[in-house]
DNA sequence: TTGTGTTTTATTGCCTCC
DNA sequence: GGAGGCAATAAAACACAA
């Protein structure tokens, strides 16, 4: 782009000085946390006697810096002259590379979180996933073992039915019978719809599964 | 060579602390 | 009020595919 500024489309993106003061003066304070609107900068080599080249640090300078970041994040003043009299560099470069390095640092550590709390989530889905077919697994048995019940029942109640049997009540097969159909987890695992919800709940979990063996490449 | 995306260096404005 | 830190951003430098 253009050095030294001053072109009349990038003078059109700039706010001067004195507007962009009376723009910070009219603007609330952001408190700590909240997303801040900022002015658009000026861009340098506005006359400034700015040098607007950039120049990469050596080899050898990166490498001291980055052993002095290694040792310490933060940059006292002292520790700032020394480096930049050790390296040949101006003391505010030296300020500039740690700051950016600090930048850096945080943006890496966030990344890694991120990419822990991924994971943690991701094992949960999986184990909820898992858990869910389980459950269904034993909603099938559970319904094969009614069904057994209820046939053996039948046959136990053509076979020798007699009137003082009947009279028990709750010991009889037929009311037996009632009793499992009305069991607390018969009735939360209702019968209705079973193969719909089976087969709605394959879908998502095998869905799942590719979605997360295309993210870990497996 | 050139267009495009990424990384690095530098600037600006705001905030906090002493 | 000045120093120093941080977030946001600009822009140069670099990497690389087409």
């Amino acid at each position: 782009m253009s050095e030294g500024g001053g072109s009349p489309v990038e003078e059109k993106m700039l706010f001067s000085s004195s507007l962009a003061s009376e723009l910070c003066s009219q603007m609330p304070q952001a408190s700590v946390g909240e997303t801040r609107t900022r002015r658009r900068r000026k861009a340098k080599g506005d006359g400034a006697g700015g040098d607007a080249k950039k120049k990469r640090l050596r080899g050898e300078q990166l490498k001291f810096l980055e052993m002095s970041f290694q040792d310490e994040r933060k940059l006292e003043s002292g520790r700032k002259v020394h480096l930049a009299t050790e390296l040949g560099l101006d003391p505010k470069q030296v300020a500039v590379w740690f700051q950016n390095r600090r930048a850096r640092h945080k943006n890496k550590q966030v990344e890694e979180a991120y990419a822990k709390l991924k994971m943690a989530h991701d094992a949960v889905v999986f184990e909820k996933c898992h858990l869910e077919k389980e459950v269904f697994k034993l909603k099938g048995k559970l319904l094969e073992a009614e069904e057994e019940i209820r046939k053996l029942s039948l046959g136990t109640s053509t076979a020798g039915a007699s009137g003082s049997n009947a009279e028990r009540g709750g010991s009889s097969p037929s009311s037996s019978l009632s009793t499992v159909s009305h069991h607390p987890l018969v009735g939360e695992f209702g019968v209705e719809g079973e193969a719909d919800l089976m087969n709605i709940q394959e879908y998502n979990f095998n869905s799942y599964m590719m979605e997360w063996a295309n993210f870990y490449g497996v």
